[in-house]
Order: C-alpha cells, then structure tokens, then sequence
DNA sequence: GAGTGGTCTAGACCACTAA
DNA sequence: TAGTGGTCTAGACCACTCT
C-alpha cells in the first residue's frame, strides 16, 4: 500500500501494479469502485496526473472503466455473458440470428461506386482505377453493434446492386445472382479503433479491437469483395476452429 | 495547421486529427519524424502534456513509435514484409518453419504440475485440483518471438512429458505416445499485453495484441490442452480461411 | 552540449452525477 | 452542493542520443 520512490520503477507503473493485484485478487471485485483520482493522491503521495496514468493503463486493458460524476469501476471480464460467434464463418450472420432466435439488422452507412485504389484492385485481380462498390455498413445483432465493415466489391457482374439488398442480405442477392460465395481468407489483427468505429461501435476510446481484412471468393476462387471488419468484442467473443493437418 | 480553442473538441484530439491526416496523406511517411514534443506545444500553442497525449494516442494506435533522444517516428504498418501464420491450424509450427525455410526455438519458461483451477478442469473434463501440467513457453521463429503461450495439459496419460519434449516439439511427443491431436477450439481477443508478455515478446507497452484461449482435443473428440496464446504481430500476420456454409 | 522523449508536480477550471 | 472524472497549464528534473 505504498510506493517506493526512490525506485527505477516509474510512480504510476507501480501504483497500477498495485491496483491489479488488488483486482487480481478479488480484494477488489467486479463491480466495485477502484479508489478516487483524489484518494489515490493522497494514499501515494502523488499528484493528480500521476495517479490518473496508472488509472489510464488499467482503463487501456479493460479492467476498470471511469464515469465522470460517479468513479472508476471493475469491469467483470468474463465471455460467460457474451454471445460467440464464429470467424472462421463466412455470410452466415442471419443464420446465426436464426439459431439464437434474435434480430439482425444491416444499416447502410455509405454505399457509392468509386476508383478502386490500387492495393483493392490487385486482390480484386482487376485493372487499376476499375469501378468498383464501396459500402460502409453497421450490423447490428438482437440490437447491439456487432460489426462495423467497410467494403470494396465488383461492380461488373452487379449493376443493380441497392442499398436495399444490402441492408437485407448481401449473401441473399448474390445468390439470386447465380453466384455462390463460397469463403474468404482473413489477415486477424488486434487494433485501437478509430474515432467512427469506436463511436459506431459504441466503444470506449482506449480499448483495443478485432480487425480482419478479409478477402472473399466464389466457388471458382475468384475473388469478389474485399473487406475491413472490425470486431466488437465487448458484448460478442469470437471463435475459430484450428485443424491440425491440411487435408 | 491550427486547433480551435473554443472547440468542444479537447485539444490534444484535434492535435491528433491534424497529425493522423497527415500520415495518411503521405505528408509525413514513414521513417519520417514528426514534430518534436516542444514544437507541438509551438505549433498549436499548448503546454507540452497536451501535446504529449495527442502523440500517445498516435502511439496506441501503432502509427508511430517515440525514441528518447531521438525523436517519434511513422511506423510502416504494412504487411508486405511480415511472415504469415495461419491461425486455423494447429501443431504447424515445425512444419511452417520447414516450408519457409526458418529455424524454429522453444524456450520453456515454466514446467511443472499444479492443480487445476476451476474453469481450466471443466475445460478438460477433470475433477477440480485434479493434477495438471503447467507451462509457459515462449517460442521464436528465425530468431523472432511470434508466440507466448501458457498452457495446461492433462498428466494422466503422460507422467514422464520433460521439458526436453516442450523445447523439442510437444506435437512429435504426443504422436509418439500414440495421441493424435485433432485440432482445437479458439476464442479470438484483442488485449494490452501485461508487462510479462510485453516484454517476451518485445513489445512497446501501448500496442494491442492478439490473443487466443484454445482448447485442443484429440481425434475422440478428448480435450487435452487449455492454452492461452498470445500472438505477435509485430513481425508476423496471422490469417485465417472462412467458408460459406457448415459442411 | 544541445536536443529528444519520460516522468512528475501543484495547481486550475470544467461537466457530469448523486444526494 | 459535494464529489467525481476530463482537460489543461507552466514549469521541473531526468536519461538517452547524436555530433
């Protein structure tokens, strides 16, 4: 319950150290206040700024979360109550909604024709500057944000493509289409998120985020749409099966 | 090239803003420095913790990376030159490291037996403290730290596993037993890494990372292993395939 | 030695919450 | 109204790098 201040350590690391032993070891549980910024100062003998950057790190990893007005609190960390939906599953978003029995709604945030930027056009195996669809859409599951994903695609083989198919189902039109989605390769990353995807997402500033590219192909391994998806992993964990071997 | 000090906006966001537009813009490239902290404070006329937080996002964010002494530079975040792992196949390390041609080190951190906690025996179909091995390796391909990972496997079938086995490969043990791994179940996170890891893995305090809790099971469906595994993907980028429909 | 980022102080004013 | 967190200032000393 007190720093060393004649340690290497900085003030603030060993404040927070502190802190999460005492959450660690349940001394203070989910739910609970962490002490006031004040308290803090005065119980280690710092200032204010200080004991807030120790405050700030346990914010950044999603044990505590601050309400001005009302305190920092323990945040209760566990998948138990979060709805698992698969990554290693593709276009299948409304049967899941089925499954569990809750709502689906796809809102469409910007959906225009533009130049593909080269790197799009290379996976999209199309010449620079073609015309392809970019769409930005919220998806949302039994009411609660569960992907925010921008999105290039083929403008050739879809004309007609409308915001309505698309804030119906995206794999449903394709489908009517005559095509037949059949995957996509995705490169997995952890991210602190944008101020628009934090805002959409309903996030906090500092806690980091699932980000995939995804690149998407038919049956006949053309590709038809590449993807940045953007993962709300506060109320949803996400799974994936691993294989040993390649069959 | 200014901040609007009467903006609800707090300064160090709009800071911020200015110097992301930049670096996507190309003005500032990576490699390049941008302003030092003391000409932030002259540029847009704020003390230097404003500008100092305004660079602390950028740094979370992974666009930049301070040197003391030297200055905070743009980081290229492209993925051209890291080495891709696929997340969605198991007990592959050895074999990766053949197809690329790169060594492969597994460094045991920790090996012993313990009692089960309670939610690693339910995963494995144990009684609660029943006798389990725990390790944490850390383990580098061509010389570069890509996993940390703590695991707990059962004991029952395997009294004399060593920590020669772990630093050789834990895969060509269990074959050898006469265990075939079948493949595992993950839960995908993005997290701040705690100091331990951070350190293991080389890492800036401030970048998210990549974490998976998996549960490998033989080809009867057994589950054998709980693992935590931390990914780094400073040097690698991990991928994954999706497919369309359940087969 | 000059310049960089890392830490820290002791204040200040503000917006919001709860009693 | 008292207490909370959110932002901000104008300094300070330090460790490190580069020349």
């Amino acid at each position: 319950m007190n720093i060393d201040k004649n340690s290497l350590i900085p003030f603030y690391l060993q404040i927070e150290q502190q802190l999460t032993e005492k959450i660690s070891s349940n001394e203070i549980k989910p739910g609970d206040a962490i002490p006031t910024e004040a308290a803090l100062c005065e119980i280690y003998g710092v200032s204010r700024m200080t004991a807030r950057k120790a405050v700030d790190y346990l914010v950044r990893q999603g044990r505590v979360a601050r309400f001005r007005g009302r305190g920092t609190f323990v945040i209760d960390n566990s998948n138990e109550h979060k709805t698992v939906l698969p990554l290693d599953r593709h276009f299948t978003s409304t049967e899941i909604a089925h499954e569990l029995n809750q709502t689906i709604e796809n809102r469409v945030l910007e959906f225009r024709k533009v130049k593909a930027e080269p790197d799009i056009a290379e996976l999209l195996n199309l010449q620079a500057d073609a015309q392809v669809y970019f769409m930005v859409r919220l998806r949302f599951l039994d009411n609660k944000p569960f992907v925010f994903e921008k999105s290039w695609m083929l403008y050739e083989p879809f004309p007609d493509l409308s915001r309505e198919a698309l804030t119906d189902s995206k794999y449903a039109y394709l489908r009517e289409k005559g095509f037949t989605p059949a995957g996509s390769n995705k490169h997995i990353s952890a991210e602190l998120p944008s101020n628009k995807i934090r805002q959409s997402l309903d996030l906090s500033r500092d806690e980091p985020i699932l980000h995939a590219r995804s690149v998407a192909y038919f049956t006949d391994m053309m590709p038809f749409e590449v993807a940045d998806i953007y993962y709300n992993q506060r109320y949803f964990s996400f799974s994936l099966k691993a294989q040993c071997e390649k069959e």
